[in-house]
DNA sequence: CTGAAAGCGCTTACAG
DNA sequence: CTGAAAGCGCTTACAG
């Protein structure tokens, strides 16, 4: 009755039964081997394991999920997973993630518009734990849905409230003051904006935090936005303000990646010397920050403690939503003038 | 009986005997309504689909992965991701398994040195469709435990020989080469090699290629090797190259993440003018390469093929082994000197 | 400590 | 076209 050689190649694998006839035990005393914490007496253990390790066994994680409820996956919904920052984090999240022994499920959003709610529902049919959103902007109409199938939410750097979900956000505001400040410190007598036309929250929050800070001290700043957030922007945002009548001395890029192209532009078609001439903030610590060509002075987004925030909250077994706020630090390199050592608070 | 409200929160989610009740029909019929090609007649249909949709429910693919013995999952085994030629083919590649009906598992194996293997213990126990393996030198041994579980296996970029897997590979030597002949016919006469001491596969054919074509030109060539693959090793090969006696006036580097530590450093430190005084070769065509203060001549990976042959090869049923050789096309920028439109074969 | 039995949610022949 | 039944591989009370 046995090795039934059904009709398709049938490509099942090693399962528990075939381990406990190899060691003469009962299927549960397999099952009780590989669950951490199970009473087995160390001989039939020490049997299991020797029949497991020379039959190649593995537990089936999708049927131990099923009767668990519990998966052990955690979905990352992302777009544009190939930009700096985006993959420094998915780096750090993933690597966090299975520190804490889950698994994660990557779900690219790229395509289309409905596209968090695709990639929400593809996750419910994993039975994932949780899901953690990094991009776009989910309905709120997909809470419901998610809490009827169980699936705990986290969104980081997302506007949008959800009934049970962990936020984790920025100080974003305070960044782009602080980004003021700075700038203004360090003598630039005409300060600039550049962001892009995607208006992500994070970016909307730091530039209104800069222009408030502005409007606060009574000082006119330009404001310019254009295209999508990426290197060419910056340079976009660069030719447009540079070639204007009377150029700012200070610009504030709401990210890396689009003041790398505005340095570049600066320096490559308007001669201009940096800090010299024009002194540059960016925001989001990329690698390319560091690079000796650029040595932007930026804020770093604390990606370590995101990801802790986000871990412990899915060990906690409480089902309670919460949002925390994380701050950026600023990181000095040689952007600026004068470095601001008696910035005013 | 329904309803049992059970001893623990019961996070379990709707499932089909749900919506077969509130529909009247079997849960057979549900299966059914979402399983394509299976015969429902359109009223059933449409009961099955109003109930599942005002229940929220959704299949389990846990479940249905167990009965059919796929999971649909593929895992992804990368380490590194947050580098950017990682970046992108994990985003391009992630991108294509979505769009084939396929959903990613990201592994991530940069903490230990028998990662490869635990990842692909992890593959297996969640019983992925597949694992494409883009960093570590996996064993050998583990071909025979993937098969024995039915895990098809890809390797991209890699060396080792499997038994049953899709290997894709590039043609490194050969662009070693063309990076030479690129060289010496734009003018250079004398070229150095700059490579990383971490002797991946694919870095160590390029510089092999490299050297080989300037052995049987009988040209004598500096091969230089420090360090990781990164932007500070860049740095420190170009410091090494540029501070000796008879510097080179043409680098071919094994990676474009050097070639732009290579150039800030040939530019910033010794002033050389680029690429009138030094011409510097790439590889990857990653993004930073076509940003304005590098404009590097590189080579590009054909990610769309190499995705493509993936896909396909998953879409095959038969569990042939194979191996594949891909091209890489030379992108001209500005690094170069004369550009070689009569560049010699 | 150990095993037989029921159940997780699905699919797939098997009859009708 | 439709449903009852068996089975996928696991875990979890329940007895012993």
């Amino acid at each position: 009755m046995k090795q039934n050689p059904g009709p398709r190649p049938s490509r099942r694998s090693v399962s528990a039964k075939h381990v406990a006839e190899a060691a003469g035990v009962s299927r549960t005393a397999v099952s009780r081997t590989f669950t951490p914490g199970a009473s087995v007496s160390p001989a039939t253990r020490a049997k299991v394991l020797a029949a497991a390790e020379s039959l190649g066994y593995h537990v089936n994680h999708l049927a131990r999920g099923l009767t668990r409820s519990e998966s052990g996956i955690v979905a990352l919904i992302v777009a544009e997973l190939d930009t700096p920052f985006r993959a420094r984090l998915l780096a750090a999240l993933t690597d966090r993630l299975q520190a804490a022994g889950k698994v994660a499920m990557l779900i690219n959003t790229d395509r289309s518009d409905e596209s968090v709610e695709g990639a929400l529902r593809q996750a419910m049919s994993y039975r994932t734990d949780a899901a953690i959103v990094l991009s776009g902007r989910p309905d709120a109409s997909l809470g419901t849905l998610c809490a009827r199938n169980g699936l705990r939410l986290i969104l980081i750097n997302r506007d949008e409230e959800f009934p049970h979900a962990l936020h984790v956000r920025l100080d974003d505001v305070a960044c782009g003051q602080r980004a003021f400040r700075i700038l203004r410190e360090s003598g630039c007598v005409k300060s600039a904006l550049a962001t892009s036309l995607s208006a992500t929250t994070s970016l909307r929050l730091r530039a209104k935090g800069f222009v408030d800070a502005a409007r606060a001290a009574s000082v006119p700043v330009v404001e310019q936005a254009i295209g999508e957030t990426s290197y060419a922007t910056g340079r976009e945002l660069g030719i447009a303000l540079f070639s204007a009548e009377h150029p700012p001395d200070g610009v504030f890029c709401t990210t890396d990646l689009m003041a790398c192209g505005l340095v570049d532009v600066a320096r490559g078609q308007f001669g201009l010397r940096i800090p010299e001439d024009l002194s540059v903030i960016g925001f989001d610590d990329i690698q390319q920050a560091s690079w000796e060509n650029y040595r932007l002075t930026t804020f770093s987004q604390p990606i370590d403690r995101m990801c802790e925030a986000c871990v412990s909250w899915l060990d906690e077994t409480a089902v309670g939503g919460d949002a925390i706020s994380l701050e950026a630090s600023l990181v000095l390199r040689d952007t600026v003038g004068l470095h601001p050592a008696n910035e005013v608070t």
